[in-house]
DNA sequence: ATAAAAAATGTAATCAATTACATTTTAATT
DNA sequence: AATTAAAATGTAATTGATTACATTTTTTAT
């Protein structure tokens, strides 16, 4: 392999001006460039990533903790994350962490090895052993670290809810369960918040018992829905935390012989791609997870640049997609 | 940041022995190898990786070329060779390609510079400028390219197609369409290929107008079911090349109010969670996703150390699954 | 106790770029 | 034409680890 050496020995120029042709051309007279495009062509040089990282104490890399990969919803935003990064010549790294805290400060410690240069962390944790003293650049994005001084994208999830709620009440519905995502996730907090809200603000009191937690799998949402439809009276409209539990939902209640939107509304969240397909088309909240991504890339960017974050707690729009899923409450 | 200078300093040793008390601790004696330790913690020292990679000329990182990580079958793929990667010590870079070919060059291109050791590629295309002459070491997963010399691991398409074809067969179907892949890809002409095999064992003429091809997303799954299901005599079955375009196609069917097997099977391929939950369920063949990309990633392993290859095309087991989108042809 | 072999440690070169600083060349100004 | 300023280029140090080879220390065998 052809080093930058033997580039300006056949350039018949020093080493100096061969680095600058290939990082800053306008520092280098036409007459030079040319000599020096010519040798490299030549020779075939390829400039050795690892030693300009090395020298030049930047890796260009990042690297994403997402909990679930195949997580349809994830892997768009990771979609968005991966078009910004090469956008601003950066490689993306994927953490797979499956939610497990300890690969999850395995891969953030690539940034003090200097194999990454920044964190965009996809789930609700802070991904150091260290919670207080968090020295490398990271932001959130899709959930986030409430009480904490990371940056993030997201969507109000609290309005989403109240939104979904609302929509609910409109059509007549009283007692509407919640298929839940994990407990201890912020987001799953906020939406319940909402939805809580939401409830009283319509003068009806909110009931533990109507709260299942899933894991955001297809199955968990059945067996959430499973436990929900078998409680009386039963609920006849459930809220579920995201479409694959909403999915599941509808699984269990068609197979309960329950018909949706007739017997019982059923609503999602994400607007996955499978939503508007699904029988009957989900009534879901859309979140932009492509923007997601690519918002977060480009805060992480700024962070990593030491550059002044516009807005350090963002917030993307949402919206309210109404299909089929749900409909009006005729039980009571 | 402490380097190993500053490590052996304190402890009294030479970089050497630091440094290979970091790398081979069995060549330091157990006191020394104690005191390092100590004085590294003392430090709170982190091997700078940029360094050590740029010095052993190994980046510990592998490329993986997907056509799209939105699509929740590759998104199986990547988590199978995120895993396997993590234990085999390397970092598994994400190159989301969109089929692009300048994309997959762009990527594989970093193999040259050193960023990566080695590429895993989920698409049938060779992503190096020189088709003929493949330098870096490459395996191919999922899809592969035909009559090159590049290691893949995939299922035996022409089998799982004659399988699914002799599935549709025996219910007694004689006019069935295919919704396929891109026409250019591999396993597209695989399954083809299998499918018209499995026709012309029946005694039964294979007829290009019932072939629609796809993008293998839900969308093109529904257009190509309505091209197809509008021809005359309508087929009774159609063998789609992947679930998400027999859930388009389901789709389509059921708002030309089609009962679904009743009046048209569908079946798909890969079986990604939703298969089990659509309505009705999905018959398809399982693929082993995971395992494609574990496997691809231990193949690539192999090619990276220079290893001999236990197989160089390595065929993994799939399975049909019967469920209820496929059911007695009561048409003719 | 001594010689030989093995284990442990140290010295310093090395990897391939970038870049601060010095020097030379070219252009602009008087 | 001489002087000054600006642009282009070159020299050589630098980055932080690894490792070949040399040297010292410890262990083993006689």
């Amino acid at each position: 392999m052809a080093t930058i050496r033997d580039v300006s020995r056949l350039a018949g120029v020093s080493v100096a001006t061969v680095s600058r042709t290939l990082t800053k051309p306008d520092k280098v007279s036409q007459k030079t460039r040319e000599k020096v495009n010519v040798a490299i062509k030549e020779t075939n040089y390829k400039p050795d990533i690892l030693a300009r990282n090395f020298r030049t104490r930047k890796s260009s890399t990042v690297v994403v903790l997402v909990p679930d990969i195949a997580n349809p919803f994830f892997s768009r935003v990771i979609r968005g994350i991966e078009q910004t990064a090469q956008k601003l010549g950066y490689a993306v790294l994927l953490g797979d962490t499956q939610g497990l805290r300890e690969r999850e400060i395995t891969y953030a410690k690539m940034v003090d090895t200097s194999q990454a240069e920044g964190i965009i962390q996809l789930d609700c944790h802070i991904p150091f052993e260290d919670q207080e003293n968090i020295t490398a650049p990271v932001v959130n994005a899709c959930d986030c670290v409430r009480g904490i001084e990371i940056p993030s994208v997201q969507i109000d999830n609290i309005s989403a809810a109240k939104e979904m709620t609302e929509h609910l009440l409109s059509l007549g519905h009283k007692n509407i369960a919640v298929i839940s995502g994990p407990e201890q996730s912020t987001i799953t907090q906020d939406r319940l918040f909402g939805h809580i809200n939401s409830l009283n603000d319509a003068g009806i009191t909110f009931k533990t018992e109507n709260v299942a937690y899933g894991d955001y799998s297809i199955q968990s949402g059945a067996k959430a829905a499973e436990k929900l439809l078998n409680i009386s009276p039963s609920p006849t409209a459930i809220f579920c935390m995201n479409d694959e539990m909403a999915i599941g939902a509808i699984h269990y209640a068609k197979k309960k012989r329950l018909s949706v939107p007739d017997d019982i509304s059923i609503s999602g969240f994400d607007n996955i791609s499978f939503a508007e397909y699904s029988d009957p088309p989900l009534t879901t909240i859309s979140q932009p997870a492509e923007e997601f991504g690519s918002f977060a890339m480009s805060m992480l960017f700024d962070v990593m640049k030491g550059n002044e974050l516009e807005e350090k707690y963002k917030l993307l729009p949402f919206e309210l997609i109404k299909r089929k899923s749900t409909g009006i409450n005729n039980h009571d």
